[in-house]
DNA sequence: CGGTGAATAATACGATTGTATAATTCACCG
DNA sequence: CGGTGAATTATACAATCGTATTATTCACCG
């Protein structure tokens, strides 16, 4: 009885990183840093531990390109439903966004914390992301001037800024906490919350009906 | 040139233990969980790493110590300004508490990171940090309740815990905001920017002079 | 249709981990 | 003032980590 050795097939480089990329994310978010070890990578990738050392330089290497791929699937996933309308609509399907699966997830919440020691000591991590933060913040930012304007309302520079961050506030938090209690709260209640919230923040109504 | 004995040195064992809980936060916090090895805490604490498993029954048991020690400075800091006044002024000095150090403290944002996976998976820690959420956010509740009354308006069971979910949200991601990109505030935004804001959730003016 | 080489698998290796055990120190007590 | 034992240090050990190396597979080409 010996052990049987692993199948022989040949895939495209792209398809056994992205592979690889994905069994880290799973892990981190699943199991924790601590346990996204090269033979669980390979293991949950369905590959030999070797593969991490031949697509990427290293097993560091391989965890910076998985958070590049988060950060970018998380933006992509914010602005998915943008689309057209009125400013206030605009605003409004941005918050739902935020809030609403996928971007909401325990998963995400998880991930965010598995990769901050990383994003704190590694300058490129860094890079992505407060370029990814301040994109996200200088997005709502925009939304809101439009939505405020739209209701003809003007607000100046610093007003605006305050009201970004605040936004961008009530929102994060909301993620964070729907995100570690999911079970706390029914179905919908965090996205109304976040649209009640950041329209008495903003003084504008976006829970009401469509414009 | 033999290598030195570390110096005998005989200490209370309540000591001894807020020593190396002291040592896993500080490790925790400044270099991250990978980095908080036996060797890394008993160094920090200046004593031989046996002395971990001699005061503790393991080095799991030492971290959960260190997280319950570190929640409930959390706590004692937020519910330290409380004192006396009326209810608007109660809850003024609660949010200000909560949105400034050493509440509001990069090292805090490492933390809450630090520990998470471990909280997702291990039950008592998963029950102190529910227990102390659930707490802080009940206290807030009654603050906000207090304070709306003596505004003379009345708010139902369930529109007083959205109000409270939500004003806890927007303090939650100030406080996350500020603990990530510290360098992106000035001294005492965050802290007026929660005031202004908790005040437009609720319709009370929480920012402007003393009651 | 045998040879070649990149992709894949398996194994080996030194370093480091948490834990267990043995060796020291010294306050305290008779 | 010698003996005792808990506190402390130092060392040993098995397991696991990331990495390096060697062995296999098989599509492709002449």
């Amino acid at each position: 009885m010996t052990a049987d050795r692993r199948k022989f097939t040949r895939e495209e480089p792209e398809t056994r990183r992205a592979d690889l990329i994905a069994a880290v994310l799973d892990l981190m978010a699943e199991a924790g840093p601590a346990e996204t070890t090269v033979r669980a990578i390979a293991d949950a990738a369905g590959l030999s531990p070797g593969m991490i050392r031949h697509h990427f330089t290293s097993k560091e290497d391989l965890v910076n390109a998985a958070y590049e791929a988060h950060m970018a699937r998380q933006i992509a996933d914010s602005e998915r439903a943008l689309g057209a309308g009125n400013a206030r609509e605009r605003l409004r399907r941005f918050v739902s966004a935020s809030l609403t699966p996928p971007v909401v997830d325990p998963r995400a919440v998880s991930l965010w914390a598995a990769f901050l020691h990383m994003v704190r000591r590694d300058p490129a991590m860094r890079a992505t992301h407060e370029a990814t933060y301040l994109a996200y913040r200088d997005r709502l930012q925009g939304l809101i001037a439009a939505a405020l304007a739209e209701a003809g309302r003007i607000a100046g520079r610093a007003e605006l800024r305050r009201l970004a961050i605040a936004c961008n506030a009530v929102i994060d938090g909301l993620w964070l906490e729907a995100g570690v209690l999911p079970e706390a709260f029914v179905a919908g209640e965090i996205e109304t919350l976040g649209l009640v919230s950041v329209g008495a923040l903003l003084g504008l109504d976006l829970a009401g009906g469509a414009a």
